[in-house]
DNA sequence: GAAGACATCGAACGTTCGTTATTTTTCTTA
DNA sequence: TAAGAAAAATAACGAACGTTCGATGTCTTC
């Protein structure tokens, strides 16, 4: 297994007390998140960040050396190690697949309630990222990708799933746990957040089993 | 059947040739595409597209009130009446749901091939449109699901479909369809174009039937 | 070919942008 | 409490932004 790398530590700071640094970049990322929902990061302004964050334009500069440097910040705050959140809720013990990739899904699922507004940051944003915290940011997720074509095989193997392409449905999967996030509009007025659980837990088993 | 609204004709022009003013229209929106795709809708200025459609800077107000309205352009070129892309290609006279829904997905898949590009575009930057624009781009899209949703209950009629939520269910098949836009990334260097859409179609039917 | 409508152009407006340099305040420590 | 380091605040830089305007060029029509 791959170790998962982080972001973290990419943002070279001018203070020197890192306790300090720790709590400004992460009000720095909290609140700019907020800004670049609404009005995109290209459409957010370091006088905007400023402002919300309550820190001085030019004492900003003490934490970040570019505006890129804050998106790296909303980045690293929430880019979760999904795996690591598999593996603390026991789903690699779980035995029979179909149960384990139920529980799987249900984990991720229920960990992106929370996030919706952030996960669809990350979606609409991460092309601004540079080049190499995007890269780590998508090893994240191809290796989430990779542990369910696993699940997905070994339920193959007893005689459980039957799957044309593991790998796709992989990816399927992957994609539709997302859906509330960047889809949301459409379907949370019409359900409870349990009923959209639910809902997306069987429709993705259901093209699983044979 | 509720009338499809288009989004064109909210863009006001001072050129009095109508003729003129659809050529120059065009141009803008095309050449525009590739800069938002690259860079933006905020990140793109206005002296960009000045460069790239070859049109001065102050001239190019003569086409437009607002910079927004160059992304009202765009929308207005690449927003396909998809319900009328199902009826042209027959879709509504296939008797068998199974073979009806197949087909949908199929031409809908097709179709997206060429545009891939753009269709990422309007996910990523619709939340810029002006308020109304934005009203008539979701309604395009929540009318598909709509003819999806009815196609599901046909097919669960007759006992060949068994769905938890016909509405639920149609929602993920339209999601799906723009897997390849959203996520390509993943998986274009696997396969093919032509066996991605083999994939989903049967990916998407496997969802479907008891 | 003159006149007038139409289209195009270049230059400029006032703002706002990301970033930096310098000064002022606050904290630490002897 | 004085001295020196660390952090915050201020003000400014040049560049780029969206937009406007008046001059210039180019057609059409008689």
């Amino acid at each position: 297994m791959a170790v998962t790398k982080n972001v973290k530590g990419t943002v070279e700071t001018r203070i020197k007390n890192p306790k300090l640094v720790r709590k400004k970049h992460l009000l720095i990322a909290a609140k700019a998140t907020k800004l670049f929902i609404k009005k995109g990061f290209s459409g957010t302004s370091m006088r905007d960040i400023s402002r919300v964050t309550k820190i001085t334009l030019g004492n900003l500069y003490s934490y970040i050396e570019k505006k890129e440097d804050v998106l790296c910040l909303v980045f690293d705050l929430y880019h979760k190690s999904w795996f690591k959140l598999l593996e603390k809720n026991g789903v690699y013990k779980i035995d029979d697949p179909r149960a384990q990739i139920h529980m799987a899904v249900h984990t991720l699922l229920l960990n992106c309630e929370a996030y919706q507004d952030e996960i669809k940051l990350m979606y609409l944003e991460s092309r601004f990222l540079p080049k190499k915290s995007l890269k780590i940011a998508m090893e994240n997720e191809r290796q989430l990708i990779l542990e369910f074509e696993k699940m997905i095989r070994r339920g193959m193997e007893r005689g459980i799933f039957r799957v044309e392409d593991p790998f796709y449905a992989a990816n399927m999967i992957v994609f539709q746990i997302s859906v509330n996030p960047l889809r949301g509009w459409n379907l949370r007025d019409k359900y409870s957040y349990d009923k959209l659980v639910n809902l997306t837990e069987s429709y993705i088993l259901k093209a699983l089993v044979q």
